[in-house]
DNA sequence: CTTTAATCCCACTCTAACTATAGGGTTTAG
DNA sequence: CTAAACCCTATAGTTAGAGTGGGATTAAAG
């Protein structure tokens, strides 16, 4: 399941994806489309800003800003940075993984099974953007 | 990702579907394939009852086995059932529906896409078995 | 140079979920 | 009758999720 803070995260992004060319947008601006707590979003933000998706300019008449088009950020970007793994074990995942101790490793036929569930994920989840999310 | 729960189902199933045809374990024969604590298996074991997968035998000499074949018991039912949802929001879940209050629930851009990802997991989970997992 | 509007940063609370354990009750074979 | 097993519920400990608060820093505007 996604987490609160990843489908904030969307919507934020939504909204900067649809104001696309038109420079940077406050926290303020972003919050009237859609009822959330600043702070919270605050937060989020931070977080994207960290994981390379967005800027900031800082300052009166700041704001944040699609680091690149919406067409250039896929939905598994976005939540590896806000939930992590995507993969349903550690043990399978391609940016988190960590190995199994219970398994073997090589014949379980579980982590098996999960790495063809983390690919359908994949390619899903790599090949849809902020692009598609907004038309 | 899947809960210590789920991965301890999955072995314990495993462990059961493996001695097809040979009646039932006792949670004693069950955990000494694997380090799992005895009780917390226990509990587990009730939950797949409930959720209609196991059936017990009560007394000395009791256990608990399989209430069908192998092939017949996928893995989403098993992930369901101790992890519940198996979509990404619970307003694109098929046994787990909540309305959701943000979005209007039909022009969601998100919810189309995740329900795209969820039919891709169904796919996959739906369609394997405990069959596959022993073999 | 002061005010104001904004991001930045970090610490903190609160709650729910997850993981695990404990203990007694009930059933059944021998 | 006893031992071995499942049944059931409560509870404790830990972690993760969700959200809040306060102050520091930056930069535009008057």
């Amino acid at each position: 399941m996604l987490s609160k803070k990843a489908q904030y995260a969307f919507r934020a992004l939504t909204t900067l994806a649809k104001n696309e060319g038109n420079g940077h947008l406050p926290i303020s601006s972003i919050v009237k489309e859609y009822p959330i707590s600043t702070k919270f979003l605050e937060t989020i933000l931070l977080e994207l800003k960290i994981g390379g998706i967005l800027g900031s300019k800082r300052g009166k008449k700041g704001g944040y800003f699609l680091m690149t088009k919406p067409e250039n950020i896929n939905l598994a970007q976005v939540i590896r940075i806000l939930d992590g793994p995507i993969a349903p074990l550690k043990c399978v995942s391609l940016n988190f993984y960590e190995k199994c101790e219970d398994c073997n490793d090589i014949s379980c036929g579980l982590k098996k099974l999960m790495a063809e569930v983390r690919d359908a994920n994949l390619r899903i989840l790599e090949n849809r953007t902020l692009r598609d999310l907004i038309k």
